[in-house]
DNA sequence: TTATTAATTGTCAAAATGACAATTAATAAT
DNA sequence: ATTATTAATTGTCATTTTGACAATTAATAA
């Protein structure tokens, strides 16, 4: 019988940044931990890679798990692997970013788990280096919605303009032209406007649109040109 | 003393893309497997992550072992995780691919590895699933080079503008109008002319140019757009 | 002197970009 | 009923960038 033998092994989890986007803000979803160490503080969703499933097979099932959803949008981002990252024994965790929307999730809320929505900006320190994974996966965010249209995995089946406009601003924490905004999305083609609108924020209302979906499927990896002198 | 209980432990390697550029083709560097199963057979440079190292370190070590070279320009890909990719244990991945110039890994070369550069085109079955991992390696590399500047990695200090051009075409597989490729390149500020002229292939001859290598480190995060027409 | 070969360079129309503010649709206030 | 207010929506223009196109140049070979 072949092995590789006395070569070290390792616990190998997942580790999730989920965003939401509550119509005005970026958002985190966070989990009070539940075991040992760092018990009940604030940390990323995450879990231990089992025998028969993928990293991510992992990321889809802890997702799952602990926020009911299904089929989230998951990107793998990097691999943490420093020696000494976890205190108790070397782990390395593959970091994953997930967009949702907040709408879906909380509608689907189940309270086996401590999650809660933080706005990005005000969220409470985290467990070993997961700050340092979310700081990576903001900025893995903005690259990526710079080029794609990711965005739309984080907005309801309807929005509006203005939403969009908000969630771009937000995710690369600039201001942008409405004009200039409003032309460019448009001659994406991926939009498609509604009758109806949303009076909720203003007397006027904003006319709702939805995803061209055959064509967001298509132009995924198209790409976009949204925020003006872009420097990543 | 608390410990993750029963959790599975798997072994953790790294596997490198090794790409170069001979001035006309792009090539990867391969070697003969050196330990059970399928040794003798080719595959990509790798080896399990130490006890004492990070991923990223242990990829570094690799190369620095098997071609001599440090400081490679080196990035992480994806982790392969499935259960079954390694027939003997299960043994995630890293993927990693890297950009060397390959005149200098020949002045370098190591012996006690049998590692040989093939065209892109013309590579042997590899084991497992380094195949899929190739496959994946160059449509990364095809999509950030299309971004940021990191086919300079792949090229000696002084380069022609038919080299770079060449460089570019095979990456992506197309041809390039050479003055419109001329122009943009020289209005991204990156090259500077040299005096001297590559007389080796052609009677005309082609200018040298080298790197601003200041413009290129505070560039590099700045888009590219070589490539018309990009649909990645 | 001419032929050959590959490198180098230029023009132009169309499209995309960025900077800029007026108009519109609705409700609230007078 | 008219006016004020608020946020949504839309338009212009000069500049830059793009893509499609071929002529010229520099060297050696014939």
């Amino acid at each position: 019988m072949i092995e590789y033998s006395s070569q070290p092994h390792y616990l190998v989890a997942v580790d999730c940044i989920v965003f939401g986007f509550d119509g005005a803000h970026l958002k985190i979803l966070l989990v009070k931990r539940g075991l040992e160490p760092e018990i009940n503080k604030w940390s990323l969703m995450g879990g231990f890679v089992g025998s028969n499933e993928s990293p991510d097979d992992a990321a889809n099932r802890v997702l799952k798990k602990m926020t009911g959803l299904e089929g989230v949008y998951l990107e793998q981002m990097q691999i943490y692997g420093e020696p000494k990252r976890d205190p108790i024994e070397r782990t390395l965790s593959v970091g994953y970013f997930a967009l949702i929307d907040i709408h879906k999730y909380e509608t689907q809320l189940n309270d086996d788990y401590k999650a809660e929505w933080f706005l990005i900006g005000e969220r409470p320190k985290l467990i070993f280096d997961h700050d340092q994974m979310v700081a990576d996966a903001r900025k893995k965010l903005r690259y990526k919605a710079s080029l794609h249209p990711i965005l739309f995995e984080m907005l309801p089946k309807q929005f509006t303009l203005p939403q969009l406009q908000n969630l771009f601003e937000e995710v690369n924490d600039t201001k942008i032209d409405t004009r200039n905004f409003s032309r460019k999305i448009t001659s994406t083609g991926l939009l498609i406007k509604l009758e109806e609108k949303d009076r909720s924020s203003s007397k006027k209302g904003a006319f709702y649109f939805k995803l061209d979906k055959k064509k967001y499927k298509a132009d995924f990896q198209a790409f976009l040109n949204l925020i003006p002198n872009l420097k990543n």
